[in-house]
RNA sequence: GCGAUCGUAGCUCAGUUGGUUAGAGCACCAGGUUGUGAUCCUGGGGGUCGGGGGUUCGAGUCCCCUCGAUCGCCCCA
């Protein structure tokens, strides 16, 4: 198709990329990485298989669920000349049951999967919220009992510690919406007005006490016999189950019992959670709970499930916020990426070089060497330095070498190549 | 979708009531010091001043529009 070449060109539209959407340079995509390593060892660790699915799907595959109010908020499209209409996904739930429900009769129970991928939702990008992010999604299907909550809420837990987080700084609220449920009741809401209790109690902390007031007296919540009765937690039932459970797995410091925890969404059928900063600087860390009726929703035959989502975004700044990001060369070490060794030539031997760095690469070793024409030693010991080498190979003939540990600063002067290759080999294999 | 603040080199920023060829530090590249990660010295490459339009003899600077960022509202799977 012929372009048109008079227009005025919006360069700016064109070369920056589009809002709330990031570029990954090799700094920042280690960080990236470095969480998701976190996050798929954290839940391999307790069990669970990962899936994915496609990036995009029917359009009405987040209708069925969500209404039609739901579209303003995705990216859809339909092919050129096509008429069906898809959506970038914007979250994997729809996608989970979709796949759980197309296999219902062969997975085993529970059915253990977590998923690490982007997601895309057409909002406004602000703190702690992007219009692409990743997400981490861990479910537990095919079991409705409350070891299966609690396999989620460890999985989660068990996160939070491994990126260094502690008790003190981050708090994983845990809720039951039918315990909930059970309170409206007893405060004098009429059964056809729960959902709105439970939407309005979401909302509690956003409103002042006033409006908050005269919204609860339409529904006829008696706010405070529903204080009373939530302050009183050992009269409800599914509540005491849920915190025998946390102390039964050693849970009790990082976990507590909150009933304003009820989540916005309606699918949400019993037990809820949510992580959040303890001093309420960021958004919600993380969220989850049971959803008993949503794989039944997408075709499949009635099964429990119960499951949590956690964001890149809001991790990330929370990490950050407390210095628990890792310094880059942390990082790189941790994913194992540092170079073994880093060859530097001198004049008489920089014929040598490449040869040498192909040999090394052959024998598996993590192996750079300078493309500067310096042949300073000190400035190309900087350069190694900086590339956070183990080791640096001075190449003194095609079979003499000096070897420094980079770390230690030992230097071995003019030692046999053979000798200086079983020093730097094996390289450590990290976690 | 709405509002506020902001946008000058890769990064942090300076740039006078509008006035010559837009600067600094760091980073990067190269050179110097007899081959050991420092410090230092010298030189260099880098900028459509987010983009477009307007006012003016003259715009990084003033005005309008637009794109983006940050923070908030709505919403939050």
């Amino acid at each position: 198709m012929a372009s048109e070449p008079n227009q005025p060109k919006d360069r700016t539209h064109v070369f920056q990329p589009p809002k709330g959407t990031r570029d990954f340079y090799p700094l920042e995509l280690a960080r990236r990485r470095w969480i998701e390593d976190k996050w798929r060892k954290t839940a391999v660790r307790h069990g669970f298989d990962e899936i994915d699915g496609p990036t995009f799907e029917h359009l009405d595959l987040y209708t069925v669920k969500s209404g039609e109010g739901i579209v303003s908020e995705l990216f859809s499209f339909t092919r050129q000349g096509g008429d069906k209409q898809y959506a970038l996904r914007p979250e994997f739930t729809p996608t989970l049951a979709r796949m759980a429900a197309a296999r219902a009769n062969s997975l085993p129970k529970p059915t253990k999967w977590f998923s690490i991928c982007p997601y895309f939702r057409a909002e406004n990008p602000q703190r702690g919220r992007l219009r692409e992010f990743l997400q981490w999604n861990v479910d537990v299907i095919g079991d409705d009992s409350p070891q299966a909550d609690a396999d989620c809420i460890a999985t989660c837990a068990g996160l939070l510690e491994s990126v260094g987080l502690t008790p003190a700084q981050v708090k994983l609220k845990v809720s039951s919406r039918t315990a909930v449920a059970e309170l409206i009741r007893a405060a004098g809401v009429p059964q056809d007005y729960t959902d709105a209790a439970l939407v309005l109690l979401d909302k509690r902390a956003k409103l002042d006490r006033d409006e908050f007031c005269k919204q609860a007296a339409t529904i006829q919540l008696d706010i405070a016999a529903f204080d009373r009765k939530a302050g009183d937690l050992a009269s409800v039932a599914s509540i005491e189950s849920l915190q025998a459970l946390i102390k039964n797995i050693g849970l009790t410091d990082w976990c507590g019992i909150d009933l304003s925890i009820v989540r916005g969404l309606a699918y949400y059928t019993g037990a809820v959670f949510e992580v959040h900063e303890t001093t309420g600087a960021e958004r919600a860390i993380a969220g989850g709970g049971r959803y008993d009726n949503l794989i039944e929703l997408f075709g499949g035959p009635p099964t429990p499930a119960v499951g949590f989502a956690m964001g890149d975004v809001v991790l990330a700044l929370v990490l950050q916020d407390k210095g628990l990001m890792p310094k880059d060369d942390e990082i790189a070490a941790d994913l194992g990426l540092r170079p073994d060794v880093f060859v530097i030539p001198t004049t008489e031997t920089e014929h040598l070089m490449q040869p040498l760095v192909a040999r090394l690469r052959r024998e598996g070793l993590h192996a750079r060497h300078t493309y500067k024409s310096t042949r300073n030693v000190g400035k190309l010991l900087k350069e190694a330095g900086n590339a956070n080498a183990r080791f640096a190979l001075i190449l003194e003939s095609d079979t003499v070498c000096s070897l420094k540990n980079l770390d230690t600063n030992e230097q071995t002067d003019s030692v046999p190549m053979s000798e200086a290759l079983e020093r730097i080999a094996p390289p450590p294999r990290p976690g």
